[in-house]
DNA sequence: CTTTTATAGTTCTATATAGAAGTATTGTTC
DNA sequence: GAACAATACTTCTATATAGAACTATAAAAG
């Protein structure tokens, strides 16, 4: 237990800056979704501190759900969990009332140039390589969701060379597992619009009818971008509750 | 400055029954929003607690959103915003971009029996009477919403009185002022559809354009349902953005 | 009247301490 | 081996105290 102290700018608060370096282990990797966080009191002595002030360092960490904590088994880097937000959106759920992720099938995976668009919100320049996908989701064998997905080539190339069998239903943990790339958060913007002939053949559905468009940047935890996905869903499968205060 | 003591079940912390007992204050409405809340030490002294303890209270009470404190000046209870939220929605804002509450237009009031689904929403029976309404949003000059709003009648009748021109583009606060109706908060469902030829019409679209449809409940402080409203807009004009985690 | 200064009130930070409450492990007993 | 008891560790609650930082008001000075 090495004595530890903090750095940053000491105009701070103390319980700050704190949650500034724990923060940036997260960051940078020292600590990794799931790991437990040293417990309170070790923290306070290692930093030589008040308990109480480890305590609210802890809280702000809490809040911004970067950690969890559990009475009487610890603190721990929470793991992120996405699509707990599709359901919040759409919803597949059987009669009976349980939740299952939607099965998926990849159309197509290739290198492209990156549109305009797309790259803008990858931070890079268009036309630069990138990983192109289409993908299909299906619930209970009906099609439900259609997705575009565009990855950048020099963090991905590895996920090129995986065989399609080697892709479960779930990119993200396939994203870390293959190429080291861990998705910490996302920004999502919703639209709806009429559909297309080609969404309106995939989803079987009449070309015109309503959908959602939900699209997607995925993050790391130091902010950088990682992956931008548009996903289009018919309209009558879907709610967005909130409440407002 | 009177002691005053807990109620509530003992087995709960302290820090959250006098939480509870703050909250029941704004219920109860002896605390109303924009009401300064008595200082952390004088509810310290009142209650017979530590500093810190009460300073809990208020913690759990600021993140749900309840309170408000400003540092030096005090802790208030907070007046919601909901328009706001509209702007979260949909993009009304002018070249240079300032934000302004889009004009409102009554189109008609009149009191009609409940059908089954708003009662149902607003804990009342089908078929008990009822204040309808039609309202069109306009923003400059152009139509932007339309909405539809029912408020039950026994708690509504003095707003039947009201002349038009009383009534601004903002109702809340008319509910509040003319009925003594206090909103706190809303549940909000979001969906689309194509238009129909009626809101098609209002919308100055064509027929089978997509819309994006709210449905909102608003509530009191105590939890009645207060009044339901269902508001139509352009999907072209319409994005919902959120972070994910 | 305007500006400055003092003062009293507010929230905010930080320390120190003690025990309650919950969880996992380890040891003991049967 | 299974059931129970003791233990060590965790977070959680509550108290007490002191001063910093910020804001509004009142008093004093120009």
């Amino acid at each position: 237990m090495q004595q530890r102290s903090l750095s940053g700018d000491d105009r701070l608060p103390v319980y700050q800056r704190l949650a500034d370096s724990l923060r940036s282990d997260v960051v940078e990797g020292r600590l990794r979704p799931g790991d437990r966080v040293p417990s309170e009191n070790s923290l306070a002595r290692s930093y030589g501190l008040a308990p109480g002030t480890v305590r609210k360092a802890l809280d702000v960490l809490v809040s911004e759900r970067l950690f969890e904590r559990f009475h009487g088994r610890g603190t721990f880097v929470r793991a992120p969990s996405f699509d707990a937000s599709l359901f919040r959106v759409f919803r597949f759920q059987s009669a009976s009332g349980e939740r299952t992720v939607p099965e998926s099938r990849i159309l197509r995976r290739l290198v492209e140039p990156l549109p305009g668009h797309v790259a803008r919100c990858l931070s890079m320049e268009s036309g630069e390589p990138g990983i192109s996908m289409s993908r299909l989701r299906l619930y209970q064998a009906e099609p439900v969701l259609c997705e575009e997905i565009w990855l950048p080539l020099h963090r991905f190339e590895a996920f090129l060379a995986l065989h399609s069998d080697a892709i479960g239903d779930l990119l993200y943990p396939v994203y870390d597992a293959a190429c080291g790339q861990l998705v910490a958060r996302a920004e999502e913007a919703l639209t709806a619009e009429a559909a297309s002939s080609e969404t309106a053949r995939l989803l079987r559905i009449e070309p015109g009818t309503p959908v959602i468009v939900i699209d997607r940047i995925a993050k790391g935890y130091d902010g950088t971008p990682l992956e931008w996905r548009r996903t289009r869903g018919r309209a009558d499968q879907f709610t967005y509750q909130t409440e407002i205060c």
